[in-house]
DNA sequence: ATGGTAGTAAAACTA
């Protein structure tokens, strides 16, 4: 039996939220950190920082928008960036870690249900079971985690009614979901905490008082296989870690397993 | 209230 623990985080910005996550990284120890929105181009990723911290770092990233990261305990094995056809390196990470498949993505947002965004992060989440069907059975260790910008249940989001036409919660992209989860994922946070509303990862940063007023949503997730979800002992939202000096709008979701 | 704030990067775009 050998403990694993993994985790993911929307950092918008490594640089601006690096003390925050290598403050994180000490106090929980990991084996796996997956980071979304890293908005930094390779030649600018603090790569030495992590690395002085003992720290292994894969990571693609480009100017200004978009970015993931893998931040690893031990050194990480190759690591794949984007789909199969090369698209989207900068908001898909595929590596194995102890026996582990693991994906790390960045959801594309969608900007609203009428914009050709939203129709391409339907099809963004029919790529994802696509590389599901085509890599791994149920069966595998499969692990997929990130900012998958969706709120799958109106427990996940506040004021439910009111968003309904928001591209994390419109019916078509929580059916997508859904879709890709009929592959064989299970939601792991949702395993430790059935049925209980008010457990969110993202607020936005533009109400006056979100984390106070409740105004959040649950878009992060760390899904897994059947045979995963069996060996997962306990999932949890690190909302302690929002008391840092600049905190993300996001904030840490962080799933354990015997394996 | 079609606002609000944060980040990148240098005006406007994304979330």
């Amino acid at each position: 039996m050998s403990h694993f623990q993994v985790a993911t985080f929307n950092a918008n910005s490594i640089r601006v939220r690096l003390p925050q996550v290598l403050a994180w990284l000490e106090r929980v120890q990991p084996d796996l950190l997956g980071v979304q929105e890293t908005k930094v181009q390779d030649k600018d990723f603090p790569r030495e920082a992590f690395e002085d911290a003992g720290w292994h770092v894969a990571f693609r990233g480009q100017k200004s928008y978009n970015g993931v990261a893998l931040i690893s305990r031990e050194p990480l094995d190759h690591v794949h960036f984007g789909f199969d056809d090369g698209s989207h390196p900068t908001r898909l990470a595929r590596t194995e870690i102890k026996g582990v498949h693991v994906l790390c993505s960045y959801v594309p947002q969608g900007k609203t249900i009428d914009h050709e965004d939203y129709q391409l992060k339907l099809r963004w989440l029919d790529g994802i079971r696509d590389l599901l069907e085509t890599h791994f059975t149920p069966q595998d260790l499969v692990l997929w985690m990130g900012d998958l910008n969706v709120a799958p249940e109106p427990i996940d989001i506040y004021d439910p009614k009111g968003h309904e036409d928001h591209v994390d919660f419109h019916v078509d992209v929580r059916q997508k979901l859904a879709y890709v989860c009929s592959w064989g994922l299970v939601d792991v946070f949702r395993r430790h905490h059935p049925k209980e509303p008010g457990h969110y990862t993202y607020w936005d940063y533009r109400a006056k008082n979100p984390l106070v007023e409740g105004k959040g949503w649950r878009v992060d997730h760390i899904l897994v296989t059947e045979p995963l979800a069996e060996r997962s002992t306990g999932a949890w939202i690190d909302v302690d870690a929002r008391m840092a000096e600049r905190p993300s709008d996001h904030t840490f979701l962080v799933a354990t397993f015997e394996l």
